[in-house]
DNA sequence: ATGGCCCCATTTTGGGGA
């Protein structure tokens, strides 16, 4: 089982590209986010996908697209969220959760929403035994967690992304039980998913990683590889999303 | 070539993204 979580930043601006990824990479499941587009205009992306869309006019919103059945899907949590930034999939046996985490701002009303979204996440994720359920939460948490996750540590200091409350919602992920993939692979190692279309920074590395693929244990025994496909983000035309698609690759 | 933003919409300027 090959997935995928790609912030696409509109899907129809990256449809080229998008369609070319699942071609060229063979892809299973696709998650994306940042589709900004509502349910009806989304286009279609390939005959042989099932889609399942949370979409809202201009901003934001989820899809996750598979060449498997769709056994089961929820859009949004149980309750209130008024923003489109969440779909959870049972694809394969696999319990699979798409994210798009707010942005925030450095302790205003965007952080509070940012904080709210993470709370509802946890809650959600009590109905599973991650001991015996095979879950993976992908997408764009906008969370830069340790030093390996941004460009240089002293300016994304008391940064958004990069605050004390946010490094610990993804330490809270890991001490539950989650295993970030990525960080699995790249013990060491600065590796980004992001890289602001402002100031070339594709160009300088001066990247972030925000986006993760976090598994349970049962899944993760599956687990075989994790790619970061960054020379989609280098290239100029078609204009790219200023995030990076991430493979990941299961023995399932 | 060595890069200096891109998307959407109440669209030709402004708000949001990170």
């Amino acid at each position: 089982m090959r997935i995928c979580t790609f912030n696409v930043n509109s899907i129809r601006s990256r449809l080229e590209i998008v369609q070319n990824l699942l071609r060229d990479f063979d892809i299973d499941i696709l998650c994306m986010q940042e589709i900004k587009v509502d349910n009806e205009n989304f286009p279609l992306i390939d005959r042989e996908y099932q889609c399942v869309i949370h979409g809202q006019k201009r901003l934001h919103g989820v899809a996750t697209c598979s060449k498997y059945p769709i056994d089961k899907y929820q859009k949004g949590f149980d309750g209130e969220l008024n923003e489109p930034r969440f779909i959870y999939t049972l694809i394969n046996g696999t319990h699979i959760i798409n994210i798009y985490a707010p942005l925030g701002d450095n302790y205003g009303d965007r952080f509070e929403y940012k904080i709210y979204f993470y709370d509802k996440l946890f809650e959600y994720l009590k109905k599973f035994d991650l001991n015996k359920d095979k879950i993976l939460i992908c997408g764009d948490f906008n969370i830069s967690h340790t030093e390996l996750d941004v460009w240089d540590e002293e300016i994304w200091q008391g940064e958004v992304t990069h605050l004390p409350e946010e490094k610990a919602i993804l330490s809270k992920f890991l001490d539950i039980g989650f295993i970030d993939v990525i960080r699995e692979k790249y013990k060491n190692e600065k590796v980004f998913t992001f890289y602001d279309y402002r100031g070339a920074a594709v160009y300088k590395n001066e990247g972030l990683r925000l986006d993760y693929i976090l598994v349970s244990k049962p899944l993760y025994e599956k687990f075989k590889d994790v790619e970061i496909l960054t020379s989609i983000r280098r290239k100029r035309k078609p204009t790219p999303s200023d995030h990076v698609p991430i493979i990941a690759d299961f023995d399932i």
